[in-house]
DNA sequence: CCGGATGTTCACCT
DNA sequence: GAGGTGAACATCCG
């Protein structure tokens, strides 16, 4: 996925559907109902009613039915969300150059005749009704400083899972992760709750400084560790061999000699 | 042919 | 309870 500013440039794309009468749902694939959601369910919520605002926490999309209900999207690796037959993203690292329609897993008809679709080659994403947003921790983009601190409280997990780690901040994927750490120069294994005042506000800093500029540059891949996210590159920063290995269970590029 | 890849969830360990 | 691992989802790429 979409990490978060991918799921940002979504929502505004999902502005485009609002205030407009859904007039049919089609959501045939039950895997991609999540958390009990039914397609009549779906169907009875949405039917003859307009999405009035378009909201976002980590990479979960949410579109406000009326006050009635509130209709949950999440895009996994390779989702997209497409309106009106056209994509904010048009095409995803790491999922496909084809764009085939029988990978549209959800969808809703206007009365106009437009559409809004989901459409996810891997069937990672998933639609809910009404999800349980507090499952989800406070948002990446907005976090303040103690609200940083809280989220790594004196944990012993490497700092890399807690950031990743959607139940207690929402939004930060793989590689805004791995960027993040690289620019903060505080190592991926390091004990979340080890840092000390100054990292904990160069971290925060950071975070803050790397999501606006890669939102500006056009997305979560276009980081300067990105390049050389690959066997045997060396650092950007310093030229040492970077570190390749598995933190948080996902593969994690670092350099040993400046991210301490 | 095989292994991974912007993710989440769940079962099963320690 | 806290962490860690591996599987599942499906497709493409090197």
């Amino acid at each position: 996925m979409p990490e978060i500013l991918e799921v940002e440039t979504y929502r505004r794309t999902a502005a485009r559907a609002l205030a407009r009468e859904v007039v049919s749902v089609q959501a045939d694939d039950a895997w991609f109902l999540k958390g009990g959601t039914q397609r009549e369910e779906l169907a009875v919520s949405l039917v003859g009613r307009r999405f009035g605002a378009a909201r976002r926490r980590g990479k979960l999309l949410l579109l406000d039915v009326e006050a009635e209900a509130v209709l949950g999207l999440r895009f996994g690796m390779t989702g997209r969300l497409l309106v009106d037959g056209a994509a904010g993203i048009e095409r995803l690292e790491y999922s496909s150059d084809r764009d085939d329609p029988a990978w549209d897993r959800f969808g809703v008809t206007f009365a106009d005749g437009g559409t809004m679709v989901l459409r996810d080659p891997r069937r990672l994403g998933g639609v809910e009704l009404d999800p349980d947003v507090e499952r989800l921790g406070p948002d990446a983009w907005s976090i303040g400083l103690a609200g940083l601190r809280d989220v790594l409280g004196a944990s012993t997990a490497p700092l890399k899972a807690r950031l990743m780690d959607q139940g207690r901040l929402a939004g930060m994927g793989n590689l805004l992760t791995d960027e993040t750490l690289w620019r903060a120069a505080l190592s991926p294994e390091r004990e979340a709750g080890s840092l000390d005042t100054t990292e904990l506000r160069r971290l925060h800093r950071t975070l803050r400084r790397v999501l606006d500029d890669l939102a500006q540059r056009g997305g979560s891949h276009t980081g300067d560790l990105q390049a050389s996210r690959r066997p045997g590159a060396g650092c950007p920063r310093d030229g040492a061999p970077l570190a390749r290995s598995t933190v948080g269970g996902r593969t994690t590029y670092w350099c040993p000699a400046h991210q301490r």
